[in-house]
DNA sequence: GATGAATGAGTTTTCATTCAT
DNA sequence: TATGAATGAAAACTCATTCAT
């Protein structure tokens, strides 16, 4: 029973090995390119050990984006519940950093993912996004006084958490690392907050 | 991109109907299971026809994408030069109508071209977003004075435009054809209104 | 009947150009990526216009191989009686320019036509051979006293038809326009007066 | 060229499976019809094997060459250092009994590798073709004194060379197997040890 | 006659997956 | 278990040839 300690450890290290492989070949060279065999190879495997832990391909991105939706799910949850006292604004400030530096190594394959996620695996993709619009909209709770009161913050949450996963990135995919996309990210925030304060008399 | 130009009656509209061929197919079964052949087959054309005009499957793909670019860019502008004297509001709504509504047959195909346009396309899809954001600009220029001041134009046109392209389709997509949808425009709508008319002190 | 002729002049002009054109291909490119669209286009006609003259491509590549060996067989036949009167000498060394600059264009062209002759139009290729070495032995025996006596001047003939059409151009590709390329061909010469001069000793 | 090297016993049998098999279809139809779906088949082995050991079908036709031009260049050797004290007409005739055997199997498989050569493998042809001749020209300089003084025995050695491996093949092809081929096989040997010995007065 | 659009069988090439070692 | 050789169905792409206009 011991003795199987090293083989699980080992079987860990391969699986992520492989796992990292793949991410660097999905941003790298996109979807298309990303075959079994390169991911085998970058990852310095054989395909027979890739078939051992995936047994198809599509459980290969299944896997990937069931791993880095949980790492963005604990970094929203780490984010927002580090600073429990924070004002409305502050940690609407804190949700946009997180979905930015979500993965700090590489935006593009976060957008890559997030085009992946819906053919291989819509339901975890929803779940992941209303377990944060679930968070979101406790952040929101804790703030009802200021915000307006018409807003429904179910509605409210889901249409920010949306904002978060789409806008942002794709700001910094139009705007790389210039000032622009920096600024980008503030008018988001600015609109967010903008939002949730409105009056009635601007709804539609 | 393409081949030759065609000269023909016939010519031309065998490029129409491979074009169409493969919209369908792009929406039916996804770019994955998208074909030579196949939209050779749907167009009742010959694969060697497909390649006289595409000579090869990007191509095909960039001249979708540029095609359906090209009709949504009109739309915007059709669509906001018909009413030159709605206020800012009425502006908005169209522009979201718009974004929602640009292929009324098919919502799905849009999605599939968002995925597909970045990779094969990204200089034209810049330039239809640029376009856009253009247009964007000129409707808020019109309404200067019901905007917040320290707005910069050119910054909140091109953070609308981007959020129309991704968040309305989208939340279409999360919720799709539900009343929840319709409410998530609605609220998008808000969004912007409150964004554009907002006090300086909702600023990050 | 009279009107027939600018047809017929017109049919001519087609065909040379496509000829042409077929030859500059293959020189280019080789006979790989020689394609019946692509002779058309760079002889300024229709495929349908090709395949008027030439039934197929075999057809094409038969007639270019003729075209061409009629004219060496022609070139060879005017550089020899043009000097009736002159020496063993003076007259390989005839032959041996003839060969050289057969096709002053292009001495690739002449060597590609060599790979194909074979192929498409063996039983020509013969022929014009042997009437060429008809020639050469023509010559040979205008200077039978200078020829070692054991020889056989048919046979001899033959060899040389040989040297010339193989080995010249082939020293040409290795060492092009060089100088060692012009001396490969005065050794030739020097070879073949030797081998027509040698005494009986040297026979294997 | 090849893709990747073969560790497995397994994997040279194919890889040799391969080559045999594709040299097979070149000397009974030609390159023409050399389609590696057919190399494949007669190997015994799929078209995935195929392509796993030769990335296209440019490299499979390389790799033939060089096999066969490493082949000829061994047998050269050998045939040329068994005799070592042999005379130079004794030497020349060895040269030229191996440019004709060089493959007992198939002279139809030389003629055709040597036509695919210089379009495939230029750069290969030349290296084996220079040392081919510096060889041939070890030789000469051991029988120095037999010829004549002023052969530059570099030049001589290439000319040979260009000599053996052109016209003694295209001497076969015309006459195949007749008592004239094998006349003018005698023949060319009459003609370089008449070359090589020729007095100064013959010189171009 | 001339044109060039259309054809489709035939090639090359890829890649997820299996399986003997 | 790990390996990587082998598989082969399926995809992309070519090109000689036909035929409606």
């Amino acid at each position: 029973m011991q003795r199987k300690f090293p083989r699980q450890q080992r079987a860990r290290a391969t699986v992520e090995a492989i796992l990292q492989a793949a991410a660097q070949l999905l941003t790298d060279l996109g979807f298309e390119a990303l075959t079994t065999a390169r991911v085998a190879e970058r990852a310095g495997v054989s395909v027979g050990s890739l078939y051992q832990y995936f047994p198809n391909k599509q459980a290969l991105a299944a896997a990937m984006i069931d791993y880095y939706a949980e790492k963005l799910s604990a970094a929203f949850i780490e984010a927002v519940e580090m600073r429990p006292y924070g004002s409305l604004e502050e940690t609407i400030g804190a949700m946009i950093e997180v979905a930015m530096v979500a993965h700090p190594h590489d935006p593009k394959l976060h957008l890559a993912l997030n085009e992946l996620a819906p053919r291989y695996r819509a339901e975890k993709v929803r779940e992941v996004g209303d377990r944060i619009a679930g968070i979101i909209e406790g952040q929101l709770a804790r703030h009802r006084h200021e915000i307006a009161p018409d807003l429904d913050l179910g509605e409210a949450a889901a249409l920010i958490e949306t904002l978060l996963e789409n806008v942002v990135h794709r700001a910094i995919e139009r705007h790389p690392v210039s000032v622009r996309g920096e600024r980008a990210i503030d008018q988001c925030g600015r609109m967010i907050m903008a939002y949730l304060t409105s009056t009635r008399r601007h709804a539609a």
